[in-house]
DNA sequence: ACAAAAATTTAGATTAGTCTAAAATATTAT
DNA sequence: ATAATATTTTAGACTAATCTAAATTTTTGT
């Protein structure tokens, strides 16, 4: 029965939420990049999420926000429902998975409770989403993802890829091209400190491939234990 | 390649589509009316609608608006995605006929021309809704459709139910109950003209069914040539 | 430690969509 | 035909979300 909101103010929450990974307090900089709105309009916006009763934000003044509880349940409310949805559009309308993201972005607003209970029931109730990320429960409790990237490995370490970033179709077309999908286990051959270039080596694939850390910093791993 | 119009934009349009079928020109008021605002924010709005290039509306001061051929396109791309919106909730994701309209009513604004298609495809290109209605075709033509409603009938005329009003849910299930679907065949067999009931018999149904104006006015019909 | 740079906030303005109240115009009825 | 009624338009104001430019605060570098 959760109340309403707009559009924006739930996409400045399911940013938030996301910023949120990286640093406990998220900055209004960060948050206008994210958006690419300007930080006036982001102090604005978080002063009223704060202010708002409840309060969806915790501020302090020159040190940005974090998400109260009631915050974190809108943004994953949303963030169960983008998920779903990308699998959706894939599963049950032929969506490639690199077209599904600007879609369901739109529609994640606007479905019910009830579109959404469907939606899951027609998908089996999943557990991961088309790039591999965690979809939140029904009672918007998000199960457990490791939290490492691609990016921090380094040489003889193996892994399976976990999750992916689903905004940038060239990236994930890349991706699939290079057949680094989600499930995908791989060893990691060599690493250049000046780049930060990673050379790794797919399992079941001869070639070895050079990834930059544009694309390393954006891939979920599951790390398997040495030896 | 149509540009992007406002959900409100698309619902002002959406409404004089459907009041054009009445007048020619439409009042302030009734489309007032029909989206809960004031005649105030009418005006105002048909103004803009009718002062922007290319114009949305023909407005003559004090005599109400037309729409245009671009504003009868976005209607009819509006009321297209409606229409197979609510055969694709029921047809998919098994929502009843009195659930469907309040959910594609908030989805017809966001999904995509890649997304309307794909709903087609998987429809198998229908020309008709869930409730009857005619939908226009990818090239927004309206398919040829009768223009009778059970309202006017009278005592002897036979006739079929073409479709029924979708916006109201108990409306829906009671037409449902009463077995008057698309498709249904009736007899009128009475006419009173104080209160404008019918009393009609649905083919193959013993029980002779009264109803009201209220209902009479929401359900389009074609009428079978006599003798 | 303090000046320079970076980040954030404030102030003031804009646009879309809405409202109420008052004024103007049309319609209807006698 | 004209007064009464109904409808429409204008005027002025509000809210949400945004902007730019200026002011303030924090961080960084030497």
């Amino acid at each position: 029965m959760s109340r309403r909101f707009s559009d924006t103010v739930e996409d400045y929450l399911k940013v938030i939420y996301k910023l949120s990974a990286e640093n406990e307090r998220v900055g209004t900089g960060q948050i206008a990049d994210a958006l690419a709105v300007s930080p006036a309009s982001v102090t604005d916006m978080i002063q009223r999420l704060a202010n708002e009763e409840p309060a969806m934000l915790d501020y302090i003044k020159h040190q940005g926000v974090a998400l109260t509880d009631e915050g974190q349940k809108v943004a994953l409310e949303i963030l169960r429902h983008h998920r779903l949805l990308e699998l959706f559009l894939h599963e049950i309308l032929g969506y490639s998975w690199d077209q599904v993201h600007a879609e369901a972005d739109r529609l994640e607003h606007v479905i019910s409770e009830n579109f959404e209970e469907r939606v899951a029931a027609v998908l089996g109730d999943p557990q991961r989403g088309l790039h591999g990320e965690p979809i939140p429960n029904r009672n918007l409790e998000m199960p457990d993802h490791p939290s490492s990237y691609l990016h921090d490995m380094r040489p003889e370490q193996q892994g399976v890829v976990h999750s992916v970033s689903d905004d940038d179709p060239g990236f994930l077309r890349y991706l699939e091209k290079q057949g680094l999908v989600p499930g995908t286990e791989f060893r990691v051959i060599d690493f250049s400190p000046y780049d930060n270039n990673l050379r790794i080596q797919v399992v079941g694939q001869e070639e070895e491939i050079v990834l930059g850390a544009s694309v390393t910093a954006q891939v979920q791993v599951e790390i398997h234990d040495e030896g």
